[in-house]
DNA sequence: AAAAAATATCGACAAATGTCTACGCTGTAT
DNA sequence: ATACAGCGTAGACATTTGTCGATATTTTTT
């Protein structure tokens, strides 16, 4: 079965049909990246939003000193894309690169307003997602100025497992908005329990 | 003209009509609060969401210790309430208490459900809201993790002004994640400049 | 196989932040 | 008028975190 299908009736409380999932496929167009090339970069316009077959992606800022910040990581199952440039088609201030070689599944902000309106198991989708994302971006706000670094980290290793296999500490500690000297103490400690 | 009224067709695409506003409005429930008085107390499942007619609010979480942590700063025209709690139905882990005198428009969910599938326009405010509310809190979580404490303040005294003038420094400390002394120093070298 | 790059850890030191106590100021309540 | 609580600042000290250089190991590239 197809992951994005798979994944939309996970979704969705109205299974959608298989001629449904053509249609809704249909708008998609499936592109394959290398480790390191851009889905997107700083001061571009994130044209496509991108659903993620195989692979692992993180979004990330750099700061004046060339230094980076890692935002948001993803593997299979996730979306890709930096939201406001998306809907407000402003100059992104983020990159989205490939960490692992990976397959996506792009769709523009026309389909994806297209597939809404007709579609309602995808608009029920995007919903869903949506309130997802606003409960899980209060929780990380919430972790990230109320706990300690050690905290946070063990209560990323807890919710995320899978990122800790695939993404290296440094990586990691960024998200945490450590850095991989200050992780690399944590989790000395944090073992030692 | 009532505020809610004029909030939803400052949103809305297609304004509503004076008959439908006073559909909408029968759906919410005036309540006023006093100062340090609780709108959501945690363990309490988030029954309502508020739209704050006048007043100012915080929401905040306790550590073990008893500290408070600051997460949102609400004032006239915002909403206020815990929305995992609202849609899920699970007890919350955050209070949110008036700071000010306060005059609130509290709808539930099911009410909400009921307008947003009623009356397009009210349902294209929620909507839109909720994009804004992801955008912002993709923001906050990159200023978190990102800046330092000196840029946090002075990104927050530029995008929230008036959030400065009423609420005391030790909240807003709070709110950016760190103590009253350490955003006191902060302070001390911002006004040099 | 050899060379290069990426990764993780460590120690030493510096900088930032937290903690605690104290002080003065303000507005409010009694 | 007086007492009190809330607020902002300050200094001293402890803790955490960042920075930098070094190293060992692993992985990738050539």
């Amino acid at each position: 079965m197809h992951p994005l299908f798979h994944y939309i009736n996970n979704y969705a409380t109205t299974l959608l049909s298989k001629d449904d999932f053509g249609f809704v496929l249909s708008h998609f167009i499936s592109k394959k990246i290398r480790r390191r090339q851009y889905l997107l970069q700083e001061g571009e316009i994130c044209k496509y939003f991108g659903f993620i077959v195989k692979g692992a992606m993180r979004k990330y800022l750099l700061d004046e000193k060339g230094g980076e910040h890692v935002v948001d990581l993803y593997v299979e199952n996730w979306w890709a894309g930096d939201r406001e440039s998306f809907v407000r088609f402003t100059p992104s201030t983020y990159n989205i690169d490939a960490w692992e070689d990976s397959e996506l599944l792009l769709v523009s902000r026309e389909d994806m307003l297209k597939l809404r309106s007709e579609c309602p198991s995808f608009n029920e989708l995007v919903l869903k997602l949506d309130e997802y994302n606003n409960i899980a971006a209060q929780k990380r706000i919430t972790s990230a100025i109320s706990l300690t670094s050690e905290k946070r980290y063990e209560d990323f290793v807890e919710r995320h497992p899978y990122f800790v296999q695939r993404f290296p500490q440094h990586i990691i500690a960024s998200y945490l908005g450590v850095t991989k000297d200050t992780l690399s103490r944590v989790r000395k400690k944090v073992i030692k329990k």
